[in-house]
DNA sequence: ACAAACTAACTATGGATATAGTTAGATGGC
DNA sequence: GCCATCTAACTATATCCATAGTTAGTTTGT
């Protein structure tokens, strides 16, 4: 049910056609929430059918055109509702774990190897955070720049500091993830290597 | 497609029915992976169609009969398979970080009531998962202690290693949730009360 | 002139997951 | 004796999500 926040957030910014969400989720947005054509389609759909999008067909070239999705008051009324709402706990569900409470199972090559992966993984997610925060607190984050130019100054302020802290918190997971990555290259070490 | 391989890692420790299964996942497992009923029983009936697990049926009381699953050579096999296979990272999707991304879209007493209610979750998780661990380290822990006593010492001795290397990095991720959260009350309290 | 790459908006299919039940026997407390 | 609760094994329904396409128009480089 989350999709469909993420989707009114990021047109809060400004007004966007269905492809361009499909980039922006797979640039910058992907960082707190990930999805597919599949699901982003249907749903632009969907939220227009309940009124919380209406849609301007624009032209594209001579002969083609493209949807523009806006965001209605109904919109945004349902967005902030679903933010002063409380949050349903997440339950735990990750493969990472689950195989490391197992890894007895595998050879410790493969273990080292699936370490180096993960590590690469999560090294890939560190600098693209870093990256990303910097262009949040500089302003230049596209997404950001156009949103804020709609806002007073206090305002604008409100909405960097928490989308910094946002990223603040995914930073300091993903160098949890790296910490614990490395204490499992100790422990294979000492397990196999004494 | 890794609530299979969780069944099976829960299934090396003992042989289990759907129930056993099902009150496991919502106990200890659910740490490392929730399920509800409606995946847990159908998936043992595939997994027993594959072959990776074959039921018996056991006596309950007079009349009644239960199902007690046991692990196949095949469901070991496709299981060390899977440990040793790589791992597709994770996609980011959580509402949390989504939300707090847009706090500016709330008032601050409703931010501040989120950031209590995560604060709950995650503390009662932490003691969960610091109680779990302290089961692993001494052996008490009923699962892992059917598991421990097929084992030779030295194997033991790797199975309890990796169960509490899992469980240090859920503990690891617990706490850096509370801290991004300690952060938030601080930046709530910064923009509003200043 | 033509191909490659990009923009746009989908669809089809299958598997994963959540919510909320049902049916039936067993056990314990009063 | 009976009620509540527990054990057991499901089912029904709907949505979420991933993978992998399709169709069609546009732009850019050579």
């Amino acid at each position: 049910m989350s999709l469909r926040y993420a989707l009114i957030a990021l047109l809060t910014g400004r007004p966007m056609t269905g492809y361009d969400i499909s980039k922006s989720f797979s640039r910058s947005v992907a960082h707190v929430w990930h999805a597919p054509d599949s699901q982003i389609y249907p749903e632009l759909n969907r939220m227009e059918r309940d009124g919380l999008l209406t849609s301007v067909e624009v032209p594209w070239g001579k002969k083609g055109t493209k949807k523009e999705y806006h965001v209605t008051d109904a919109g945004l009324a349902d967005f902030r509702a679903w933010m002063e709402s409380p949050l349903t706990p997440q339950r735990q569900r990750d493969p990472a774990y689950l195989k490391a409470a197992y890894f007895d199972f595998a050879d410790p090559a493969s273990v080292r190897e699936q370490l180096r992966q993960q590590q690469a993984y999560w090294e890939e997610q560190l600098s693209m955070l870093e990256g990303t925060r910097a262009t949040l607190v500089d302003r230049t984050h596209p997404t950001l720049a156009a949103r804020l130019s709609k806002l007073t100054e206090r305002e604008a302020e409100f909405a960097v500091r928490y989308k910094v802290y946002a990223y603040d918190g995914l930073i300091a997971r993903a160098r949890t993830e790296l910490a614990w990555i490395a204490d499992g290259f100790a422990l294979v070490d000492e397990l196999y290597d004494s």
